[in-house]
DNA sequence: TATGAATGAGCGTTCATTCAT
DNA sequence: GATGAATGAACGCTCATTCAT
C-alpha cells in the first residue's frame, strides 16, 4: 500500500530542504538564508522545515558538514591511495586532489570560507582540519620521517599550509597556471618535510 | 565660539565612531554590532552615524581596513627593517613581526577571521595581502633570488603561507611553543625558497 | 476481529482524549495544551483528534463541562442529602462539601479560573451555577423561607458568595484554617438568610 | 522650537497604545490582541509598540492595573467617604459604588474577568483586592467590631463576596433590578457583620 | 478509520535607516 | 549639523487544521 518506507520519505524532505538549502546559499548569500527563503526554494512550507530540524542553524550545519565532509573524503582518500610512492609524487597527487575537490563548488567554497559567521562552521572546519592533519601524520610516520622530528607539528604546517593557498588559489587565483601551483604546493611540502628545519648552528666542535 | 574648523570636527566623530564600534566588535561581537549599540557607545545619536557613513556596513568597513593596515604596517615594516640581513635571520625576524602582530588583538583577529561576514572583509584583506606580497617580491629579488624563479609565485606562497599558518596558530593554538612556530614557519620559507622546487635533482646512482 | 462495537470504540477514543487532555492541562498548563500534545499524550495521531471533536476548542470544553459536573454534582449531592437538617448544620454541611469538592483537584480549579481563555469556560460555569441555584433555591423554600421572600434573588446571592469564597480560599488561601472558614461561610449564609434585610428594625433608644 | 517636553511626547505614545490596546482588547478580545493588530490600531508601526513596552505582555500589564486601578479607587474612595455614616447607610452606599465602578466598563469587565489567562492578570487583580480589603478591615475596627471578632477574615469575606456577586450581577444579570442588587448584598454584609458568626451553641449554664 | 506529514497564516520581535524638528 | 522617535520589512518559528494514503 504505502510505496515508500516512512524513513526514505523523511530522507527525501531532508534532502530537498538541504539541496534547497545550499542552494540558496550558493545564490543567494548567506545574509539571505532564512527559514522563509530555504522553504520557498525548496517548496514546501516554512513550517515543514521544522519537522526535520530544530532551528535554522542544523540546516546550515549539515550543508556545511556535507561539504567539509566531502572535501576532506576526497583528500583523505587520495593521500591514502598513494602512501606507497615516493615522496615527490606522493605530494604532487595529494596536492592536486586537494586542488580538485576545492574547485569542485568554487561558489560554496567562498560562501564557507567568507560569508558564514560563527562558531558553528569554525568548529566543523575544524573538525575537518583535524581529521585531515591525523592521516597526515600518519602518513609522514610511515615515510620515515626524519628520526626526533615533531611529526604532529609538521602536519601541522603542511596540512593548513596546502589548505589555505588552495584555498586561496581557489577563490582569489594568481597570476599562474594550475600546474605551477600544484608543483609550487608540492615543492612547499617536499622541500619543508626533507629540509632540516633547525639546525642548531654548527655543530659545537 | 567654534574651536576647530568642520573637517577637524568631521575626522573627530568619524574616529569616536570607529573606535567605538572597534570596542563594541571585539566586546560583544558582530552579532551586537548594531547601528545602535555602536552609537550608544560612541555617544551620539544612531542618526549621526548617517551624516559620516553611507550604511553600516561603511563602519565596519573602515574598521577593519584599520586593523589589517595596522597589521601590514608591523610586518612590511619588520621586513623592510631585515632587508639586508642574511636569509635565515631575516626569515625568523619577519615571521616574529608577523606573529607579534597578530597576537596584539586576539579578539579582533577572532572577529575578523571567523565572525565577519561578506565581501567587505575579504576585499580588505586582499588588499593587505597584495601588499605585503610586493614587497616580499622585492625582497626575494633583492636577496637574489635564483634566475629563473618565478618571483611573485613564491611571494603568493610563501606570504599566505606564513599569514594562514600565524592566524591558525593564534585562533586555534596547537601544542607548540611561539618558538617552535617561529622556527616551523622560517624553516618552511626558507627551504621552500632555496629549495629546488622541481627538478629531481641529479638521478641518485 | 472487532471485539468493540462501533461506537464503543468512540466513547473509548473520546473518553482517552478527553483524560489525556485533562491530564495535560493539569500539568502543563493552558499555554502547552497544544492538539499535538494533547493527540501524543492520548496515544494517537493529531489527525485523529478532528473525528472525535471539531476543533480544539471542543476538547478543552468537554473537559471543563466535565470538571464542572463533578464538582456541582458533590455540592448537589451534599445539599439534598441534609435537606432535612436545622438550617445551620445544613449550612455547615453543604459549605464543607463545596469546599471538599473545589479542594480536590486544585490544580486543575486554578487552571479553570486563572488559565483558560474564553467564553466557553464561562457557559459551563453558568450552567453549574445555575444548577446549584436551582436546587438551593428548592432547598430555601422546603426549609421555609419567610414570606414574601425573594427566593431566586436568595439563592442566587448564596450560591455565588459561597462559591466565590470557597475558589477564592483554595487559590489564594487567607490566613485562616479550613474551619474557620467553614464557619465563616456557613455564617454569612445563615444570618443572610435569617436576617431581616432591610427594614431597620426599631430605632436604638 | 520644540512644541511638546520629551516627556510628554512619551506619554502620549504610551497612552495611545494604551488606548487602542484597550480598545482592542474589548472589541476583539485577547485572542487577537496582538502586537500587530494593536499598533495598527494605534496608528504606529509595530516596532515602535518597543520604544516605550518591553514586550507584548507589558502592554496588556498597563491596560490591566490602569482598569483595576479605576475600580479600587471608586470603591475606597467610597468607603472612606461614607466612614462616619451608621453601619446600614455605610453599606449599601459602598455597595453602590461598587456596582458603579463595576458596570463603567463591563466590556472590559468581561474581558479581564473571563478572557484574561496567566499570573499577571491574577496578581493584580489580587493586589487591588488586598488594597481594598485592607480598607475595609479599617473601617471595621473603626465602627467598633464586635470584640474578638477576626477583622481580618471578616473583611476578607465581605470584600470579596460583594466583589463576586457585583462582578456576578454585571456578567450575568440575574432577574432582579439594580437596587434589589444593592439591598441584597448591603444586607447580607450587615447580618454577616453584626450576627454572631459561631456562638458555641447553648451556653453552659 | 486512522494516520501523520504538510500546511500556511500569523505570531512576537528586531534593527538599519529616515526625516521632521 | 545633530537628533532620536518612528518606521516597516523581514526575521525565526508555532500549531490548529487538513487530506492523501
Amino acid at each position: 500500500m504505502r510505496k515508500v518506507p516512512r524513513q526514505a520519505r523523511s530522507r527525501e524532505m531532508v534532502e530537498r530542504i538541504v539541496a534547497s538549502g545550499r542552494a540558496v546559499l550558493a545564490r543567494d548569500g548567506y545574509d539571505l538564508f532564512s527559514t522563509n527563503r530555504v522553504a520557498e526554494a525548496a517548496g514546501v512550507s516554512p513550517g515543514s522545515l521544522y519537522q526535520y530540524f530544530p532551528d535554522k542553524s542544523a540546516i546550515l550545519e549539515v550543508i556545511v558538514d556535507r561539504y567539509l565532509q566531502e572535501v576532506s573524503d576526497r583528500v583523505t582518500a587520495a593521500l591514502a591511495d598513494q602512501l606507497g610512492k615516493p615522496p615527490a609524487e606522493l605530494a604532487r597527487g595529494t596536492v592536486d586532489a586537494l586542488l580538485a575537490a576545492i574547485e569542485a563548488d568554487p561558489v560554496l567554497l567562498r560562501v564557507v570560507h567568507e560569508e558564514l559567521p560563527g562558531r558553528q562552521v569554525v568548529q566543523a572546519r575544524r573538525a575537518m582540519e583535524r581529521r585531515v592533519r591525523e592521516l597526515a601524520r600518519a602518513a609522514l610516520t610511515l615515510q620515515g620521517a626524519e628520526p626526533g622530528r615533531d611529526t604532529a607539528m609538521a602536519a601541522w604546517v603542511v596540512v593548513h599550509a596546502m589548505e589555505a593557498l588552495s584555498v586561496q588559489w581557489v577563490l582569489d587565483p594568481p597570476d599562474a597556471t594550475r600546474e605551477q601551483v600544484v608543483e609550487e604546493l608540492a615543492g612547499l611540502a617536499e622541500n619543508y618535510l626533507s629540509g632540516r628545519t633547525q639546525e642548531p648552528g654548527p655543530a659545537p666542535r
